[in-house]
DNA sequence: TTGCTGGTGTAACTTTTGTCACTGTAAAAG
DNA sequence: CTTTTACAGTGACAAAAGTTACACCAGCAA
């Protein structure tokens, strides 16, 4: 309980005791599916640990790559699906094992009214996700793919904490939506460019 | 008066009371910048009548566009910046003349305490904003220009009411971050498969 | 060991999009 | 009426990205 204090230290303690009262923490797996696309969602969470990544799958299978979610912060998606209880039009995987913390729906717009912090954390979520993704409208519409390589990969290795991206290219291709073919030519090209280190199924930033 | 409630039904009568009380209507001409880059906003809007473009500006001008508010819809952007006196990351304009309702930001945290409609007007907002945004970024990165090119056409045709879309080839480039040349390109091929008719500054839809 | 599999490298080619250069033409301004 | 300007059409070319095809290799299983 120490660590939800420390990672959401602008609740009051009465929510506190709320969040503790109700909600439930629950670890998963790395590469499990916590969102699918379609699905009425049932409960918010709140991430303890690890790292969820959002995206939108296309028809191929491939996930396209809409934003990481890291402890700390919540998923605007389920929040504002759960408040209309409507469909979610995304995907959330974990990417490492992660903990996260269950909050039943029918709180929210209790919480909303009695506590102003959390009344301010939901909205602060909300333009959060907001600037994510006009950050990922900017990518797509001005950036060419050499570019958005370059920043998914300082991205990535920012919320893995880690100057290795340990993604084969095809993986890399899928959540950029490319080609695995172009995604090996521009990382090559990076290479001699002395921005990265090639490794099998690892892409080391320098 | 008459048309606001016309226009948001679900607002509760003491909500209307202090629409009516606090809210100030103005009219402004098209073409009018009504929120631009960086800048602090002061109010949120209703939309009364016409439409407005929201839209990013890139580097040489061009304004490439996010979606249109219509009447019976406000401004998220608005709503999360003046919440928090941030700045705006997007730029609005009218394309017809336009009325809205002003509204000054102070009474929002109240607003959404004491009325049960203003809080489900405004998640509402931001639901179908993210749902505006999502729609994008599909356009943008799982479509081609052809693809994309007809459902802005479609979508601009549907927005204003008319099967005629009055705007030149520059500005749809614009709009949709191309260039001059590609869309009259692509036009002329849509003209040749009967989907439209060209004339001076005009694209017909058939 | 052998053979299979998944990941990577790369050449050749196509498609899509962007750019340059130039033409013609409608509408507005003088 | 001329002149100017903005808009549109078009061919030729360049750049970016996607596709096809195949070779190579590491690691694992049989």
């Amino acid at each position: 309980m120490e660590d939800i204090k420390a990672l959401f230290p602008q609740f009051e303690p009465e929510l506190m005791n709320e969040i503790i009262a109700h909600g439930m923490v629950k670890t998963i797996p790395a590469g499990e599916v916590l969102m699918r696309t379609g699905q009425f969602i049932k409960s918010t969470m709140l991430i303890l640990k690890g790292n969820v990544k959002v995206f939108r799958e296309n028809e191929d299978g491939g996930e396209f790559l809409m934003y990481f979610l890291q402890p700390g912060e919540a998923c605007a998606i389920s929040i504002i699906c759960a408040a209309k209880t409507e469909a979610s039009r995304v995907m959330a995987k974990t990417t490492e094992e992660t903990t996260v913390l269950m909050i039943p729906l029918q709180l929210l717009d209790q919480w909303m009214l009695d506590y102003t912090s959390w009344y301010h954390f939901v909205l602060s979520t909300y333009r959060n996700r907001f600037d994510e993704l006009l950050t990922l409208i900017d990518q797509v519409a001005f950036r060419n793919m050499d570019e958005r390589l370059l920043s998914y990969l300082e991205r990535h290795a920012k919320v893995h904490n880690s100057s290795v991206v340990s993604l084969s290219h095809q993986q890399i291709a899928d959540e950029l939506n490319s080609s695995r073919e172009v995604i090996s030519r521009l990382l090559k090209k990076m290479e001699q460019r002395k921005l990265v280190i090639l490794h099998r199924n690892e892409v080391e930033l320098i």
